[in-house]
DNA sequence: ACATTATAGTTCAGTCATGAACAAACAGCA
DNA sequence: TGCTGTTTGTTCATGACTGAACTATAATGT
């Protein structure tokens, strides 16, 4: 019950999972800060690129995949759908399904994120050599695993 | 200008990135709900760690070592002030700053929290070897050093 | 001493995500 | 067919955080 051992500031593990955490908070802010000239939000640029990788996809597998409420996804379509970036379509089938799908347009704006996103990460992981950078994708994918069980 | 090229899920630094903040998501909706039974949020322990390592901190310093807004500290306080975690007091000198400092209660309740805490960070960091793990948090700060320029 | 500039904290309006409650559409089974 | 339960998407109230404007104090320069 000795105080100091408990002080997890001391605690190698803590110290470098604040790391982590301060790490995301900081590159996310830049990811940020990098697309606004586009236009485009991070949460915008996630639907995109999954729209991408899935097109067709519904709003409910959307929002599955994105690890974020059905709410979020109905509020976050419009702004897309009005700069002509993906539209929707009804299910032939099922009615209640919205199937998305990028435009043209929504596909080019895409590639132009994705080529800021790339160059960013690109630039912070250089900080590091390949090996280490996988050891440590690798980690963070068991991490998921085990909280999420498998 | 091969496109394949420039998909980003096929780069091994992209992909690995991308379990980083899958991670860090997790690790932080698994550390709401872990405190959730003491009554804390997660921004709220991040104070009470802040005041402990820091007694005395102005509002001003602690937004800044929070990385969040002086608002968002003023918001945040009279939940804390009310239950009695933490007390502010004007400074002597300066009449306009408000030292903060936990009161026995709140550092009780943040000894509980911390307990918490480090299990879960044990828990998931126990996935890897600590060489693995200190050779990742160094490489988490080298991000922070590089995008907010040491 | 006085005017200017900077700083600490607060207030407020706006943004973004959440979760509960809901309607419409579907599925299964008597 | 009709009843029941489930799923999809929407709406709404809520909470967290932000940034700009504001007040009050303090520091600086002449």
């Amino acid at each position: 019950m000795n105080k100091q051992q408990r002080l997890p500031w001391e605690n190698p593990r803590f110290r470098n999972w604040i790391a982590v955490v301060r790490a995301e908070k900081a590159v996310v802010r830049a990811l940020s800060q990098a697309l606004a000239p586009l236009g485009l939000k991070i949460a915008q640029l996630d639907v995109l690129m999954n729209l991408y990788r899935h097109p067709g996809t519904s709003q409910h597998e959307l929002a599955r995949r994105l690890l974020v409420g059905r709410s979020n996804i109905t509020m976050l379509l419009p702004q897309l759908e009005q700069q002509n970036l993906l539209r929707r379509e009804g299910d032939a089938r099922d009615k209640r399904i919205m199937r998305l799908y990028l435009t043209d347009e929504g596909e080019a704006l895409l590639m132009k994120a994705l080529d800021v996103y790339t160059a960013l990460i690109d630039r912070v992981m250089a900080q590091s050599s390949p090996e280490l950078c996988d050891a440590m994708g690798e980690q963070m994918r068991r991490i998921v695993d085990e909280l999420e069980g498998e």
